[in-house]
DNA sequence: AGTTGACCTCAAGTTGGCTTGAATTCCTAT
DNA sequence: ATAGGAATTCAAGCCAACTTGAGGTCAACT
């Protein structure tokens, strides 16, 4: 069991943010010595999950529905698939804004915005967007 | 020449957003017909781009660098080399997201944080994080 | 027994990214 | 010339995700 200094120093969040992410249900401490929570290890990494989600844009609320209360019943597997879609989908626009900026770091055009090969890229994002 | 509301039809963003970007120097308008702006065509362009680049989770202040004040007389090469290296960070953990909760949707381990074959995607998201 | 220092609670504050509302100005049509 | 309607300004408000601060509590050491 990890008292929360502890817990802060392995994941590396602030004592305030673990503290705030147990009150809005996202972790649990399980149990108290004295006034002092405690935690245990594996929410290291259901901390890292949560990080992850939010680097992939979702916000707090639905990584709350993704990794849900501990001990759900069942898992929402078609819901599931659609985060995986979102994702997927992400992924793409990612990639072509990434080729963007790459191709607009060595392309000489003298505004980037107007160089051909850019607007290529572009207009291809956007339609997968739609 | 656009007004606003022709350019929010364009666009998909509402005329509030538009005045607002224009405010903070994300985009600007070309102009005035008394007191209605007019913008560029062009400037959906930026807005698409201003929007790709939320979504790979830049804030608008970051994005502005990039894309910078129109008719910068020169563009830092290396930070955009240093913005794709961010992407293709981020590309690489949002797949082993999208591949652990799509493992997770198939998986069967009751806990599923408990599934070694997630932990085993997870821990190498973790790892590429460092 | 008392002082220290880590942790606690709870309310209020902060930042980013917008939206909303009230009061105003300007073109257009009658 | 006057009434409408769309766009304007500016200040205030809102939500998410935290952080900060004041004041309280508790175990532990001297």
């Amino acid at each position: 069991m990890l008292d929360i200094t502890e817990l802060s120093r392995l994941s590396g969040c602030p004592a305030s943010k673990l503290r705030y992410y147990e009150e809005i249900g996202l972790i649990r401490s399980s149990g108290r010595k004295g006034l002092k929570r405690l935690f245990e290890e594996e929410v290291t990494t259901r901390l890292a999950l949560i990080s992850l989600g939010q680097t992939a844009g979702f916000s707090l609320d639905e990584i709350r529905a993704l990794i849900g209360a501990e001990g759900r019943p069942e898992l929402d597997r078609a819901a599931l698939e659609r985060q995986a879609d979102k994702i997927d989908r992400k992924i793409g626009e990612l990639t072509a804004l990434r080729d963007g900026i790459r191709h607009i770091a060595q392309c000489s055009a003298s505004n980037h915005l107007d160089c051909p090969r850019f607007k290529r890229i572009m207009r291809a994002v956007l339609k997968r967007r739609a």
